[in-house]
DNA sequence: TGTACATCAGTGAACGCGCGTTCACTGATGTAC
DNA sequence: TGTACATCAGTGAACGCGCGTTCACTGATGTAC
């Protein structure tokens, strides 16, 4: 929808026509460059090249602006998991790999909305709707870690949560640490999803998984 | 000047005495409250009992002394790291297990720190003294795997940046998402150290460590 | 020991700024008849 | 098909507020002699 926007001979009718749309952009980009603490509304409107009552019809403040970022940004990684898990094709191990290299890949193309999805502070209890998108989320690797832990020897499965929980921890101290797509990463001498990868292949062995 | 600021009975000179130090105080309680966000330079100064403009005779600006907070962070961070290591006594197994216990403990404890040392958006680059001093609480965390290593079978033995970084990630990941102190945490059915003490020990497995 | 003086660590008033939010309003759009 | 009208989605001015920062200042402290 880049109808015409900022783009100065653009010019726009009195309605913007998609100002929700725009302000989700715009905070985006703010959170990207300043990290979710150096995003206002006012400067999200401005953004949007509208006035700055204008964002109130459509988000009640600040913090709903946001909420609605972090919801999208879990409905955006459920579907990157998701396709990246292809349902365990062509076989569960190979699938995992993918699965974990696309949690990294999200944190680093994505760098506003994970840190809107894990640092912007939000009360999750304010806003069930972020953390039934974010269960969804982590349905997917569950529900892989199940099919995972079928290839182990039936004396060493371990409970699907536990393992889920494991998983979910290590790549997200990874992403949050080491891949993630904006200043605050750390560098290290190798690639993030070689660490994974190599990490979650000694978590397999020591399950029987070789 | 009144004699007594706000706290009545207590009279302060027109000197403070150790304004630096309640400047840190009064950041860690505003962090712990409404996260490393907001936290403010004048709400800082207003906590310290102190005009807003004092807080410059000791930090350049509120980064400054954001970044002195997570340099203090780390600082405790390392020398709680070290204690529960105690030179790897009895043994290193056990010692690597009080390691990853301290981890969750320090972020349940100390959620200011935690964040501001891991979360406040800094620019590393801009402070070296909080980068040195996180590399310091790493170099604990290395240490310690070597010795695990040493108990490894030969053929086994990883490098020992790679499984500092694996735990490491591990920890914090689990740390961030379930362990921490403030509202950001998300609930599990199991005690985090718990968790954690499970995925070290399939950690292990995996490199022959039974 | 007392005193003069330099230095330190505060004050408090002032400033410009941008934010969040409200309000009465108005232009654009959709729809019933 | 045209028209009246309700509704929607914006405007723009205004407000109070707290923040960061500066400035000339002043009280307290340490020290040389």
């Amino acid at each position: 929808m880049t109808w015409h926007k900022d783009n100065p001979g653009a010019r726009r009718g009195y309605h913007h026509g998609n100002l929700r749309e725009a302000l989700i952009e715009a905070a985006l980009n703010l959170i990207r460059e300043k990290g979710p603490a150096g995003f206002t509304f006012a400067e999200a409107a401005r953004a949007a090249g509208v006035s700055p009552a204008a964002p109130y019809r459509h988000f009640r403040d600040r913090d709903a602006l946001l909420a609605d970022v972090a919801k999208r940004g879990f409905e955006a990684f459920t579907q990157a998991l998701t396709q990246a898990w292809d349902n365990g094709r062509p076989n569960a191990r190979e699938a995992f790999n993918r699965l974990g290299a696309a949690y990294l890949a999200f944190a680093s193309r994505e760098p506003a909305f994970f840190s809107a999805m894990f640092e912007s502070g939000l009360s999750l209890a304010d806003y069930p709707d972020v953390r039934t998108e974010g269960d969804r989320a982590f349905a997917v690797l569950r529900d892989a870690c199940e099919a995972v832990i079928a290839t182990l020897p039936k004396d060493r499965r371990p409970p699907p949560l536990m393992m889920a929980l494991h998983i979910w921890s290590l790549s997200h101290g990874i992403a949050a640490l080491f891949a993630r797509g904006d200043r605050a990463r750390r560098p290290i001498p190798m690639r993030p999803e070689e660490l994974l990868e190599a990490a979650v292949l000694i978590y397999l062995d020591g399950l029987g998984g070789r």
